[in-house]
This record gives structure tokens, C-alpha cells and sequence, in this order.
DNA sequence: TCCGTATATACGATATTGCATATATATTGA
DNA sequence: TCAATATATATGCAATATCGTATATACGGA
């Protein structure tokens, strides 16, 4: 998977909610590591493991590892019109999101990541989308 | 399915390229009928007709028949996120669009519809996308 | 080197999806 | 009412997707 994904490989993708849970939360917060994703999703390890490498083979995320902890993060040569479907999706928030989100900002003593991406609080957010 | 389509419904719908093909050319016509689609996209009646129930049984599409003929559209209560969506898709034109379009152009006789949709050109589109 | 934590993968079971072919339904005109 | 055209659905099969559980790998610290 070199190339840029099609629009059916996005949309395969996309076309489960464990993995639009991933990649919303993903897009909001730039970074997250996977025991983050475990914890804000509430579902077992394995399941998110797979589920993210198939977001991660599609082109649709990228991931790196900084010690213990893989991190991962939208695809930096993600199309245009595949970021602008994740911002527009964010917009309309969708009800799993929510909760989602709520579990990741309860979750205390975080891993921390690189300065590129750490930030105080998760809506402190004022880089560009991809 | 009464209710707004959820996004899983939604990619779940467009994580099939014929479905795409579909989506795309009805968004940039507006109205077209299960002739001309089969048509454009150069294949079996049966299989575009299957594809057809499937995008308007998750509320992407809506249909109405004329006659004869039955005309697909996107569905008025799509979600805005669906809408620019396509929009995005529509811009960034993939490679099959540009294929079935140019079969849909190239169509003598396509039956007329109401005045509506009716049109000269199939470019010649100023009304809003949903 | 051994252990604990973090992450990835393998395996088998079940469910869903897409297809080709055949056939049914609906509309129009003779 | 019959034939022709347009569209929808049924059936059986192959391919794919998802899941839970078990296990493997990678890293850091003692």
C-alpha cells in the first residue's frame, strides 16, 4: 500500500463503527496510542489491534512507535477529500463519539508523546487537520 | 429505514465501486433512470438494479417512477456530511467516473423526464447538490 | 537474563456480501 | 388480452469480514 487509498479502500474502511470510532477520536486528538484507543473505546485489546492495522494497511493512518507505546495518527498523504470527510464527520458528531471521547478525557496518566503533538488539553488544538 | 442513514450505513453503501459509480453519476446528474445507468456503467441489469435497492434502502438514494421508467436520486433528508461527501468525491473525479460519464454522454434517446430535471447538457447544472 | 506491560498476529467459527443466472412484476401499446 | 420493454427479486455459491480466544513479539527495567 504505497499508493494513495481509492475511495473504495476508505470506504471499506470506514464501513465499521469500531474503526470510525478509531478514526474520529484519531482526527480529533492528532495522536493516541493504542492503549488509549483500548481504554476510550472500552473493547478488548486484540480487537482494536486489528482494527487499526487495517485503518494502518488502507493508508488511512500511520503509525510510530516511541518506546513501549505505538502511536498512531492520520495518514499524512491522506486525499483531500478523505480529510475533509473525517472534519465533516467530527462536525456532525455522531453519538458514540461522545461517549468516546468522554472516556479518553477521563483516563488518567496518559502515556506522554513526542512535543510535536503533546498538548494540555485535548481540545487545544490548533494545528491543520492532516 | 426511516431515519437519517448512519455513517457505517452510509460507508457500507459506498464501500463497493459500482455503488460509488452510481452515487457519483446520479450527484453530478441529478435524476437517472435504471436504462441509462446500466448503460453508463456497462454492466448487467440485474446487478446495477441489486445495487440500486441497496443504496435506497440505506436512505442514500430515493427513486420515483415515470412511466416506464424509474428515476433514482440522491435522497432530499440525506446528512450534509453525505452530501459534501460526494461533493469532495465528485471534485476529486476518479478514474471509473470519468469512464462512465463520458458512456452516459455518448447515450442517444434517453427518455425525458419531468421538468424538474429536465435539462439541455448534462453540465448544465446550477441547482443546489441535495 | 527474567519479568511485566504493550502490541500484534494466528486460528477456527459464524455472518455478511457479491455474483451470475433465472424468473417475476409492472407498464405501455397494439 | 398479448407482446415488448423496464425493473425487481430469488437462489445457490464463493469470497470476505468479524469476532473471541490464545499466543507471539517488542520494549523497558530490575
Amino acid at each position: 500500500m504505497t499508493d494513495s487509498p481509492t475511495p473504495v479502500q476508505i470506504f471499506k474502511c470506514l464501513a465499521d463503527e469500531t474503526r470510525i470510532r478509531l478514526a474520529l477520536l484519531i482526527a480529533r486528538e492528532k495522536e493516541l496510542c493504542v492503549c488509549e484507543l483500548t481504554a476510550a473505546l472500552d473493547e478488548s485489546q486484540p480487537k482494536i489491534s486489528r482494527h487499526l492495522a487495517q485503518l494502518r494497511s488502507c493508508g488511512l493512518l500511520a503509525d510510530r512507535r516511541q518506546g513501549q507505546w505505538v502511536y498512531y495518527r492520520l495518514h499524512p498523504d491522506l486525499p483531500d477529500w478523505a480529510c475533509a470527510l473525517l472534519e465533516n464527520l467530527l462536525a456532525a458528531s455522531p453519538p458514540y463519539f461522545t461517549a468516546d471521547s468522554q472516556r479518553l478525557d477521563a483516563l488518567g496518566d496518559r502515556p506522554a508523546r513526542s512535543a510535536l503533538c503533546n498538548r494540555s488539553t485535548p481540545s487545544d488544538n490548533d494545528l491543520p487537520p492532516c
